[in-house]
DNA sequence: GACGCGCAAAGTGTTTACAGTTTACTGTTT
DNA sequence: AAACAGTAAACTGTAAACACTTTGCGCGTC
């Protein structure tokens, strides 16, 4: 398996040197940060020549990085008036959790054939380091554990695919459920490891299911604490639809 | 009901003049199109310079317009080296095979307890299309009629990012599936004649469980068909995943 | 004072120009 | 003849300039 060249001896060590990369890319991956982070407030209008003059580039990097994010639903694009941070409206945040839900038991029930001890092991390792985080109080640190724990089990089900959408979802989960994120604590780590058990007894429609029910609670704890935070305002029926574009 | 403004009469007839609308936009999709219609081969380089000069615009919106399609995954992006239409390889079919499976089920699941007689109508109409299609042996229409059923049984869902994401599916879809339409003739409409039923019954679960028997028959379909045009190379283990990015 | 008109500032849409990288070719050396 | 270096063409990455649209403000009019 060593991968050798020529008579020159051995390169396994030789890792590409890195560069800076399209700036782009990073003008793309900074701006998803602001807006992750909330600097960057929903409804914004991000003017093209101001972060251009804040980034050190010039307008054209920008504006592509603007085309990326908003085919990923990050910003709207209205034609002629430019770029806006995308408000979340109505019942968009519950949809989220609903494909979330969708492609994540999806992915659970896939992985539980596929599940080896190491997987296991990781897997259980993230749940220790978010127990702990939860205890410490390390918001960050929670999250982060989160991210990964959905992440890894998403990998596990071996579809390149799945594991893309379920991660752009999980930013936007992170964007949107940020405002309420302390409520869940150690609660929802039990959940997780339900979930491994599931993995590891192999049984894809157990774990495709406990998934789905762990998501369902985290939506539902957002649908309180969202709930008490806006105003009152018990919306009875579910607003009409309308086609999407 | 009447939309009418000042005194001055009733308005319901006035639409917003059309207007050209962004370049990047007729650019990304003309783009698209040439894709889905295989004119611009998998693998195949997109000179920015060639295209703005066919399309008689400059670089600058042809640069927009691929960024979008990257993010949207029709074009794979090599830092330095342009942009090249993105290769479906290895097991990628299948995997939007599964992942439409997976949201076309959620969707129709939702929607068999939101569907109305009106709705039903439209659904046998559609399907009425299709079978006539068929019949004809009008494959574009076919491709059509199928397309407006299943985006309208995800509209009926009433999430508006489930939409999105089914119809970006649904375009993959056509473009992966178009080497090998022909096969499934009229055996296709007689399932979604069973969808409709499912959601008439209001069962969620049946039309669940329908639309993804659905799903997966096509699948099935693909698979033995691009399995006969593809050398006879039968793999037998689904080639190792590693992970997305 | 309310309304409408016109002007000016701000910002986007598009083009053009320039710098840096990649790639293929050509001539040279061993 | 094979391998290498050097070089030129092609193309991408970035910046800057120009044209047009939108938006807000001030003025005059009714």
């Amino acid at each position: 398996m060593a991968r050798t060249r020529s008579g020159l001896g051995d390169f396994d060590d030789l890792t590409p040197l890195e560069r800076p990369g399209p700036l782009r890319h990073r003008v793309q991956e900074t701006l998803r940060e602001l807006i992750i982070a909330r600097t960057l407030a929903p409804g914004q209008h991000l003017v093209e020549s101001e972060l251009a003059d804040r980034l050190q580039v010039s307008r054209g990097p920008v504006r592509e990085a603007l085309q990326a994010l908003h085919a990923n639903g990050w910003v709207d694009l209205r034609p002629g008036r430019g770029a806006f941070v995308h408000e979340p409206a109505g019942q968009e945040v519950d949809e989220v959790f609903v494909v979330r839900a969708a492609l994540e038991s999806e992915a659970a029930g896939l992985a539980a054939s596929r599940t080896g001890p190491a997987d296991i092991a990781d897997l259980r390792t993230i749940c220790q380091r978010g127990r702990q985080a939860v205890r410490a109080s390390d918001e960050t640190a929670v999250v982060a554990a989160n991210s990964a724990f959905h992440l890894r089990v998403a990998t596990l089900s071996g579809l390149d695919l799945l594991c893309g959408y379920i991660t752009a979802l999980d930013l936007r989960v992170r964007w949107l459920y940020k405002p309420v994120v302390r409520t869940r604590g150690m609660h929802s780590w039990d959940e997780h490891d339900e979930i491994i058990d599931a993995l590891v007894a192999g049984d894809e429609a157990l774990a495709a299911r406990t998934m789905r029910s762990h998501s369902e609670q985290t939506r539902q704890a957002y649908k309180e604490v969202s709930g008490a935070l806006g105003e009152a305002a018990e919306n009875g029926r579910p607003q009409e639809p309308g086609v999407h574009r």
